[in-house]
DNA sequence: CGTATCTTTGACCAAATTCAAGCCACGTGG
DNA sequence: CCACGTGGCTTGAATTTGGTCAAAGATACG
């Protein structure tokens, strides 16, 4: 783990007093993580889950406008804006303290560095979902994030060539981040299923044979192979369960 | 202009060293500033104009996935992902050198820190769109729009209180930008103008009398005060026409 | 004065939301 | 072991929003 994320891209010594800030943090599914009646800032390395950072309407209806994966760093200040992380399934949080990791920064230029191409990374993240909330039918978008899911969810690769996905997190939480409502949701999966793009295994479980007509369905041809995630390097080196540093 | 943006938050030494490699571009309005066919770098803080970062479907169909104001500190990187900027109006650019702008970003940690913090303004600026084009409806979306750009647009205050918003880009751009049609964006105007939620002066400038309704209307009450814009601390300064320094 | 561009308006249509009910799997407690 | 309730998923029907197409006004520009 300390090869992925952020921390593969440190000096030793960096890592070495990264550690010194670090302690783990377990959260449930659905508690919330960082938010209004939370201490102001959040920093840390996800080292498993899934956290959704999300905002609500005054109705309740919510938007999810990122998920964070296993490897990546989080980091939310404490200016106002409405906004919240939670965790989306139980999660682990190798969490740094504030004000330790606030003067590592002013002195390792190294792990400025490595936090700021993160930040970029994510940028291109919430850029692609903006792009696909505006310009892509639910379908479509659908279809992208089936694709997507391929690089930073378990994928297992079957005989007769494509894969079994399979969903970790719950139904409410893709129509969330998808701007839709888990009745379409269900629909659309059900209409890729019947032209064949999917097989349904079970509700969180698809057989894709075709991966790059999900891909050129999702309309991000050039966009799947060119963006990055945290976890698409390890790739489920986690699956297995790997025995977890004192430090991510 | 040189208190403003980036350059504010810099110690004189780094100023100097970045006024160095500084220079400054135009662009007129709808020309290409960045993307495939040019250059790989770009970083520079714009002068003056709008530049519109946008993605394309094969379609043709676009979506602008964030405006830079003047004053706003732009960098895109050689990833190969879609995406290209352009000039939304006629522009002035003030560009760095990216090779010396690399080096300075080593070894002067102030300029590391305002860069940082400048993508966390634009991640918040992303968050809001991506969650408005999620869960809010296009007039939802509009009134929030207007709101906001008092912010950020000439917004003339009257006599009997409120002001007059000018839009300085094109329909076509805000309707991008909100993931619409220009005809929605007009038949949505013209229903605001007909509850008295604004008063269209012509095509491009709108009466506000109530500010806050608008805002309420665009279910961004928390977040109005709160979202921070290069441009929005100098309030039109520039609308006099400063004299422009050797660099920004 | 004609052409091009932008805006407005109308009619029509498709996509997707909402509401409602039914289904299924699961866990709990009698 | 079964009844029951809960939560998640599915399906249907009615409704609405907003997109597309087409044409008509406006406005600016040579």
């Amino acid at each position: 783990m300390r090869r992925q994320g952020i921390c593969g891209q440190l000096r030793a010594t960096t890592q070495l007093r990264l550690a010194r800030l670090a302690s783990i943090q377990t959260f449930s599914a659905n508690s919330r993580v960082w938010g209004d009646d939370c201490e102001h800032d959040l920093v840390g390395v996800l080292v498993s889950g899934y956290l959704r950072t999300q905002r609500h309407r005054i109705d309740g209806h919510r938007q999810i406008v990122s998920m964070a994966l296993p490897g990546d760093f989080i980091a939310e200040h404490g200016r106002k804006l409405p906004g919240e992380v939670e965790a989306a399934t139980s999660a682990r949080l190798c969490r740094f303290e504030r004000g330790g990791f606030r003067r590592l920064l002013e002195d390792a230029p190294d792990l400025a560095r490595a936090v700021y191409s993160l930040r970029v990374t994510k940028l291109d993240q919430l850029r692609l979902l903006a792009w696909s909330l505006g310009a892509l039918t639910v379908e479509e978008r659908l279809c992208a994030f089936l694709a997507l899911a391929t690089r930073f969810m378990p994928y297992a690769p079957i005989a007769r060539g494509g894969g079994v996905l399979t969903i970790d997190f719950p139904r409410a939480d893709i129509a969330d981040l998808l701007g839709t409502s888990v009745e379409t949701i269900s629909r659309i999966t059900h209409r890729l299923d019947a032209i064949g793009a999917i097989r349904i295994h079970c509700p969180d479980r698809f057989e894709i044979s075709d991966l790059s007509r999900l891909v050129t369905m999702g309309c991000i041809d050039e966009t799947f192979a060119a963006i990055r995630f945290a976890a698409s390097d390890l790739k489920w080196a986690r699956t297995r369960d790997p025995k977890l540093p004192d430090a991510a």
